[in-house]
RNA sequence: GUCCACGUAGCUCAGCAGGAUAGAGCGACCGCCUCCUAAGCGGUAGGCCGGAGGUUCGAAUCCCCUCGUGGACGCCA
């Protein structure tokens, strides 16, 4: 049963209130001695021409108040108090999380529903740094939230393979390009001839030249220029991997910009067919004003499409391969005019999936003041990042190790280390708010205490290794359903049950606002509130062995519960640490 | 200039489809390991919720104005 619910029906039944509009008023009172749930009774003040308070009060008095499952209904005030029975409480959520284990707060709501997230998205070529890192975080914790409510979730990287820029490679490989360095390490040989070609290309006209035809002939599908850019796709690609791998990232497919770019012919033609491409400074643009927003551009002067063309393609394809309920983009938030002009276009042009289409925009990654750039040098690389906080990481539990006397190897240590390294790094960006900035610090990327995934980790491996021991001693958690759960009600346990009952909901909300940050903010509640259980009482000491095998099972609900949601945030636990 | 975000404790952030005494974490200070992992826990200090007005029984939350910061404003993505 849903304590909510029936909280919200019985108000429905006393007062005649829909049962709608009381779910919307009822509210959890702000201390815990106010109970569980609340009725403000300001609503009824006019139908019933009565003062809150008084109405509250007569509430409060009804015998259809008298139910197992509530401890005390108290009028407060404007507020009618629930407070529940905390050993009906516990039983119900802590049986509902053992039966469950891992697939807790999985739901059907998406069920039969295709979403698409479109994330990462590097470009070829180019370093992968820690900005990037925010797009491929928040995608990745984003499908896995879609899965767990049931929908079909198809991961997109649009890999910017498709430019210009592609042009100057080819031409700056075939002046300065080492073979042997380009196997070692494609990016730095790639970004080192980038480089050097901005450089040149001050003083050297020709090289621009050089470069523009060298484009155009890669449009055209000339062979060896084809076969230049395959291979540097290829070889950056591989790299791109071996970091995904490394974050258990996965793809449905790299089509990127060039797969599009194919098809931009179309949409052209589609949108000159419904009169919606008018010239505008030797550009064909769509007119947007009844949108609000600018016009959005299709063919260049020069003839040539531009990237808003192909997203537009991309849009097309996808409705029709996959048919859509929900294609959202995790691309920053300065290009969130760009979207709004991609999809008033769609929309002007009598698409319907454009309503389907959402841009899910993030914060900057910046250094004090300063934005990351891969021209200025400012960079930090995503597997630096990565490598110092395992380093980190690695030192901190070999020195547990030793004074726990651990009989841990070093390449279990290293495993350990390299799950909470990354998991730390992850949490920084899933932690806050996703349209929030970073500011970047090695101190606080690299900080370890309080809201942070090693805390997380921490309070697992901490539970799993008292289940260990209890296993040992010949205690096991009590099971789904018994009435020993019952015996769950202490402050701090009846505190722990409820955050662990509201992990469901929150993954709820993080999928209908697309925040990641209210599944992190969920289980670090849940951390938190075992901790203080942790620290207030004994779970194997006691001498109530009924007791005791109850506050088994609350441990076991919090390990399914934290590593259900650090899993949807793409963070791993550690069996002890 | 126009448009869009944001401004809450020293710092990083929650809270904002209006509601009870505005919450966490970090940092600071003070405590807690003969007891299940101290990456933990408790306590103290710290707030005219940027400012002014309005709507309301009630505003951090909604509206208007203002200041400040950041971003976007056509042939890059």
């Amino acid at each position: 049963m849903d304590f909510r619910q029936a909280v919200a029906k019985k108000v429905s039944e006393l007062t005649e209130l829909d049962l709608e509009s009381v779910n919307r008023l009822i509210e959890i009172p702000p201390q815990e001695d106010m109970g569980d749930f609340a009725f403000p009774c300001f609503a009824l003040a006019k139908t019933m021409r009565k003062a809150p308070n008084m109405i509250a009060s007569d509430l409060a008095s009804s015998d259809k108040l008298q139910e197992s499952w509530l401890s005390k209904v108290e009028a407060k005030g404007p507020y009618l108090n629930f407070f529940v029975d905390r050993g009906a409480f516990a039983n119900e959520i802590i049986s509902d999380v053992l039966s469950k284990g891992t697939t807790y707060g999985q739901s059907e709501e998406g069920s039969g529903k295709t979403v698409i997230v479109e994330f990462s998205s590097p470009n070829i070529a180019k370093p992968f740094h820690v900005g990037h890192a925010f797009t491929t975080i928040l995608g990745h914790s984003l499908s896995r939230i879609y899965e767990k409510l049931g929908y079909k979730v198809v991961r997109m990287n649009h890999l910017g393979d498709y430019g210009t820029q592609f042009g100057k490679l080819i031409t700056a490989y075939r002046l300065w390009g080492d073979e042997s360095a380009l196997e070692k390490d494609p990016i730095t040989e790639l970004l080192r001839i980038y480089v050097k070609f901005h450089e040149e290309e001050k003083n050297d006209p020709e090289l621009t030249t050089s470069a523009r035809e060298n484009f155009k002939k890669l449009e055209d599908g000339c062979e060896e220029e084809v076969a230049l850019w395959q291979k540097f796709r290829d070889m950056s690609l591989v790299v791109f991997e071996q970091l995904y791998k490394r974050m258990g990232v996965t793809f449905d497919n790299y089509n990127g910009e060039s797969y599009y770019a194919k098809m931009a012919d179309q949409v052209v033609s589609m949108l000159k067919e419904k009169n919606l491409l008018v010239e505008s400074e030797g550009a064909q643009v769509v007119d947007l004003e009844e949108y609000g927003v600018p016009p959005c551009i299709i063919l260049k002067s020069d003839g040539t499409t531009i990237y808003g063309t192909r997203d537009i393609a991309a849009i097309l394809y996808r409705d029709e391969k996959y048919h859509f309920d929900k294609n959202i983009y995790v691309v920053g938030i300065p290009q969130a005019l760009h979207f709004k002009q991609v999809f008033s276009t769609l929309k002007k042009a009598g698409y319907e999936c454009a309503d389907k289409c959402e841009h899910v925009g993030f914060g900057l990654v910046k250094f004090q003041n300063m934005k990351f750039s891969t021209r200025d040098g400012n960079i930090v690389l995503l597997e630096d990042l990565l490598n110092e906080s395992v380093a980190k990481t690695y030192e901190l539990i070999k020195a547990n190790a030793e004074t726990r006397n651990s009989d841990m190897s070093d390449e279990e240590l290293r495993e350990i280390a390299e799950k909470v390294g990354l998991g730390a790094v992850v949490y920084t960006y899933v932690k806050a708010g996703r349209e929030r900035d970073i500011v970047f610090s090695w101190d606080t990327m690299l900080d370890f205490e309080g809201d942070t995934a090693p805390y997380l980790i921490y309070t697992y491996a901490r539970t799993r290794s008292i289940l260990r021991k209890a296993k040992e001693q010949g205690f096991t958690p009590a099971a789904s359903g018994s009435d020993l759960l019952n015996k769950l009600s202490g402050d701090e346990e009846f505190a722990c049950v409820k955050t662990i009952a509201d992990l469901p909901d929150a993954i709820k909300k993080a999928a209908a606002s697309n925040e990641p940050f209210m599944v992190s903010r969920a289980v670090a509640q849940i951390a938190r509130s075992f901790n203080r259980f942790y620290n207030n009482c004994s779970i194997l000491g006691g001498d109530d062995a009924e007791l005791k095998t109850a506050r088994l099972s609350l441990c076991e609900a919090v390990c399914d519960a934290i590593e259900t949601g650090t899993y949807l945030l793409g963070i791993s636990v550690v069996e002890q640490m």
